[in-house]
DNA sequence: CGGTTGATTGATACACATCAAACCCCGTGG
DNA sequence: CCACGGGGTTTGATGTGTATCAATCAACCG
């Protein structure tokens, strides 16, 4: 795995370069409006009118879907290079909050001109679809781990999805920061804060993750694999004592 | 709520017309390739290259993602008029199964040559884009559901979905027939099949439903707004006693 | 400094999983 | 025709992973 691949150019995989390109085409095709998003505030917010998408350009953003009766859920996490607003095409309203979890930058670009300018530029609906299409299968393996993985197992896929997701992004991976009190990723993973404590509890017991000195909230990763692993040994028990 | 309005004209709700429009739009303007898939036959399967997407003409179809250790996860439920493939955009590689259950007509559509007709028919990336984001929006109401709400409310809403579905389409409602083993529903809702069958059980004691008399298959839901009454009544039991 | 917000850890309770038995339906073949 | 077998469903008894409740602690800040 490279690491800092900021001039990197790697094609086949998702490195950095992916997104690089097609904020680069973005910049030359559509008129962008940038956008500053303090920690708190909201990019877009439920039952307001669609008429942007937005390209996170610096910041994490975390997507939260209010139901009718007050329920509350995070149903996404999203980083540089991520496209929001997407869930407000189809009825013309978007259908969640996103909101910064730290300050950074979005461009705002309106979703008819983006639609305009790619009969010019085909490459901005490819761009575009797979934002989309990737949000789909991030969103699929989501629900699979809520149904299929015991709580620590989900709250190390976590971890192992933050990482990767800094990694593809040519940001560091060895000290990460969570941005998200344990409330909120209890929230995300569909269990409470307690539980989630517990679970980095024993990961770091198991030395799986490091606690940094100063707070709780920055983590270590010694080896991502240890993670994985971590992962498995709550699935299947059984295969272990089956060995004797 | 209207009944059979297979030839109603209704533009603002998600009426059965929205999918004859984009089917008939469909048909004019990109190469269709019909294909009749049997119950149990897979529309496409995880790894496969990605060249087309597929919307659903006739049937019923589960979205069944595989993970690298061998857990199995229905994550989507699709009917007529959806579209299929979407998550293969991405990576160029499908990453889930599609399996019919039930025997079904689905149209084939090339990628590369609808993005070619698009040029023409700029109404054809409404659709599409349409399509996708609704299936995101589902994705998060999905997510949201295996989160926040017990296993009684969650088959509870799985029925209302099933049904808001059919009635949608302009499908009969009044008496519907589950596809699906309860093994099947369990693990779409992330439970198991025994939980499955006592909230039935609950379900049709409280007469929220019905079952018919051949097969236990065969559902018959007196009044939807019971269906949502029975969500509530497990989300927030603190609330009726606080009232005394 | 007290006050607030977030994190940790322990004791207990409960919703759901697991294990097990019985039943129903339906197709098959003697 | 009935016997048989197998997949699906229901229902009960028991076990367990997390939620809940509660106390303590750490960090931050006006």
């Amino acid at each position: 795995m490279e690491q800092q691949t900021g001039t990197t150019t790697n094609q086949g995989t998702y490195g950095a370069k992916r997104f690089g390109d097609a904020m680069q085409l973005l910049r030359d095709c559509v008129p962008i409006q940038k956008r500053i998003v303090r920690t708190g505030e909201s990019v877009y917010q439920v039952g307001q009118a669609f008429a942007c998408l937005y390209v996170i350009n610096t910041g994490f953003f975390k997507m939260v879907n209010l139901s009718s009766d007050g329920r509350e859920q995070v149903v996404g996490l999203h980083f540089k290079g991520d496209w929001l607003g997407l869930d407000g095409i189809a009825t013309q309203q978007y259908r969640c909050d996103v909101v910064a979890m730290d300050v950074g930058e979005v461009w705002a670009i309106r979703y008819d001109a983006l639609i305009e300018a790619s009969a010019q530029a085909p490459q901005l609906l490819t761009v575009l679809h797979q934002a989309m299409s990737r949000e789909l299968g991030r969103d699929h393996d989501s629900m699979q781990s809520l149904c299929t993985l015991p709580a620590d197992a989900r709250v190390a896929g976590f971890l192992r999805y933050w990482a990767n997701s800094l990694e593809q992004r040519g940001l560091r991976t060895d000290q990460i920061t969570l941005r998200m009190t344990r409330a909120e990723i209890g929230n995300y993973l569909g269990m409470t804060l307690e539980s989630v404590s517990r679970a980095l509890s024993r990961m770091a017991k198991g030395d799986v993750i490091r606690f940094s000195e100063k707070g709780r909230r920055d983590i270590q990763i010694p080896k991502i694999d240890a993670l994985t692993q971590f992962m498995r040994a709550g699935t299947a028990p059984k295969a272990a004592c089956a060995i004797h």
